[in-house]
DNA sequence: CCGCATCCTCATGGATACTG
DNA sequence: CAGTATCCATGAGGATGCGG
């Protein structure tokens, strides 16, 4: 654990917990779904063992995640605590908060298609969606389109003017007209499967209220 | 500016900005008001001087924060751009997630008056206030009492079970029965003066759905 | 005084190799 | 597979200096 702030702040001391370097990246992962030591290294390109394991173990006694043991034989499973499952909302109000960040497009950075599930879930199932419109891009293979979350339904549009069909079906998958994948998002925690390449999606999400790009 | 995660991903770019050390604390202070350099530091106890220059810098380039030159003479105030202003959403989300950290109280922390500003504006004039009840516990001088908003009013009762006077004024300030101070709320970016001993206010904030403590 | 810049020490992070 | 152990680079924290 690192060294607390030493603040009787609700700020001060939530980052006494999650502060810490990967902390909220490793949250992330297992709002996705739980996982083993060996997909939350996959899904934290990045990050040095040992300090995963630090982490994992920092977390654990602060109470955010635990750590199940499968019925199958000795494999262990990280999950969030209910209370650790509750950083979904100021996760996804950094999400919200970070779309000038986004709009630059993804360069050298890593990517993993699971993490397109925390963000969509905020926008078409949290609270963002009911209380005002949001705008998802999703690109497919160099090709930008938007989706438009209102009360009334989703639209979707290319970005270049011409229309697209796209559909957020009854089980909650949304299926895009070009076929690129469907995003499966059924059931808490949420799964997103990607048929084909999981590389060649890339979304862009446009906040309800977008501030201005750090030029 | 510290190394970037390098993966395409909002929370990861969004961390990339304030997850440094320090940053989202000095947030919090320029969501207080904006500040003058030696403010900054008497509100950041624990800061080192050459750090908290650095990330003034880190979060100007970034577009968080800009400097203002008053009018008065050569004097540099720091205060959020539009876009670091939008911050105070997941700002507030942490601090409802930190409740549980809060009730055991402030121990040896530090404190200081102005950083209620943030959580009372998240639970009286946020969206908290107007969706779901909220309680807020103000102890003063031992005795604690709790606050409790919803949509008919504010209600407030003596933690012992006795009942208090407690109002909230027109102009937006918060009047304790027992005289402990105003909690002047009324301007953006909101400003709090306390009569009397500065020490003499700590508050617990209940989150509208609280998590289990840490044990 | 204010607003930093420099220096120094030590804890932490990062990459790689290794082990039960 | 699920971590440990090790080594090195970096960053945090405290003290002090210094120009305006």
């Amino acid at each position: 654990m690192s060294r607390s702030y030493g603040q009787y702040c609700g700020l001060a001391r939530a980052l006494d917990v999650v502060g810490d370097r990967w902390n909220l990246l490793i949250v992330r992962q297992l709002l996705i779904a739980p996982a083993r030591y060996r997909e939350l290294l996959d899904g934290l390109p990045g990050v040095a063992t040992n300090l995963l394991t630090d982490r994992l173990r920092d977390l654990e006694t602060a109470g955010v995640i635990e750590r199940r043991l499968a019925e199958e034989g000795n494999a262990v499973r990280y999950a969030l605590t209910p209370w650790g499952a509750e950083l979904r909302e100021p996760i996804e109000g950094l999400i919200r908060w970070s779309t000038p960040l986004m709009v630059r497009g993804p360069g050298e950075d890593h990517f993993r298609a699971g993490w397109l599930v925390v963000p969509l879930r905020a926008l078409f199932e949290g609270r963002a969606a009911p209380h005002r419109s949001a705008t998802v891009g999703i690109a497919v293979e160099d090709q930008l389109f938007q989706l438009r979350a209102t009360r009334s339904g989703i639209e979707a549009k290319a970005h270049d003017g011409g229309d697209l069909d796209a559909v957020l079906r009854a089980d909650g998958a949304i299926v895009l007209g070009l076929a690129a994948g469907v995003l499966d998002l059924d059931d808490t925690p949420g799964l997103v499967e990607i048929e084909g390449d999981e590389t060649a999606v890339r979304a862009v999400f446009n906040a309800p209220t977008p501030g201005k790009p750090p030029s």
